[in-house]
DNA sequence: GCTGAATAGTTAGAGGACTAACTGTCAACA
DNA sequence: TGTTGACAGTTAGTCCTCTAACTATTCAGC
């Protein structure tokens, strides 16, 4: 009885993420970031212009406040990123990317659309379709 | 144009992958335990006739051996498991839960098959059959 | 206008997962 | 049978995320 097989959704979410996450990290370890860093540097440098603060990336990527604060610490540090509190409220950072964060954002969405190909070469074309209308209603369902 | 569409297959798992982590981990986190030890306890319980070693443990649930060492070492702490080294293997350990541990079982399984509900709740049953199908397939794929 | 609540961000400290380097045991085969 | 390589597990040190407690600013209602 060694082969049981009540993988739940539960699991094979857990199981599919993770394997993803290694593989994305793998895909862009070479440019000293991991995967997270560079969909967070993609989604600044394409919302930069509309006062994106940090409390956006925190819901965008479901990360507390305080784990975007010391990551982009991070970036800070390496020179990819600038924040800068507006005028209107002190209370805010306004986050830009900078020129050395820009000459890597092609190169590490290429990196994420091969791992995008490796999921959906798993299945057909209407597969795909129906695959990602389930997983949005999964996720719109999950608050 | 605040309102991008395009979210990718990995966004999409990575997402509904935390917002589950973070559901599970709350739904047992009186008992003292968050999700994957949960997980890993239940493993065990339903494996540990089978010569069940901390390798298997890495397999199944795809983390790394280190990992798993430290993760059995705060479960043994706890009294919730115990590591026996085989007669027959002097470089393996058998693991074992303990009845500290057999108590919660019924508790945490109950808490993840809530979770479970709440993934399914958001689709009909045909499209749940549809939805672990491709799950399956994906995962499959990703070796 | 003042006061108290809400909001944005930071810091300190803890926990989980990782890699790299290590110990000790087993197994293959020359 | 002796050596060498594979294997199971551990340790040390790092990174990322979390919670809790905090500072500082803004907002809302009396």
């Amino acid at each position: 009885m060694k082969s049981r097989k009540d993988t739940t959704y539960l699991d094979l979410f857990q199981i599919i993420g993770l394997k993803l996450k290694k593989r994305a990290d793998d895909s862009i370890k070479d440019l000293g970031l991991n995967a997270q860093q560079g969909k967070i540097i993609d989604y600044i440098y394409k919302n930069q212009g509309e006062d994106l603060i940090q409390k956006d990336l925190a819901d965008r990527f479901h990360l507390r406040g305080a784990s975007i604060t010391s990551m982009l610490q991070g970036l800070e540090k390496k020179g990819l990123i600038e924040r800068k509190i507006p005028a209107n409220n002190e209370r805010q950072k306004n986050i830009y990317v900078l020129p050395k964060a820009v000459e890597l954002i092609d190169s590490f969405n290429q990196s994420f659309q091969k791992v995008e190909d490796e999921i959906i070469s798993a299945i057909t074309e209407e597969e795909q379709q129906t695959l990602i209308e389930l997983l949005n209603k999964v996720n719109q369902h999950l608050k």
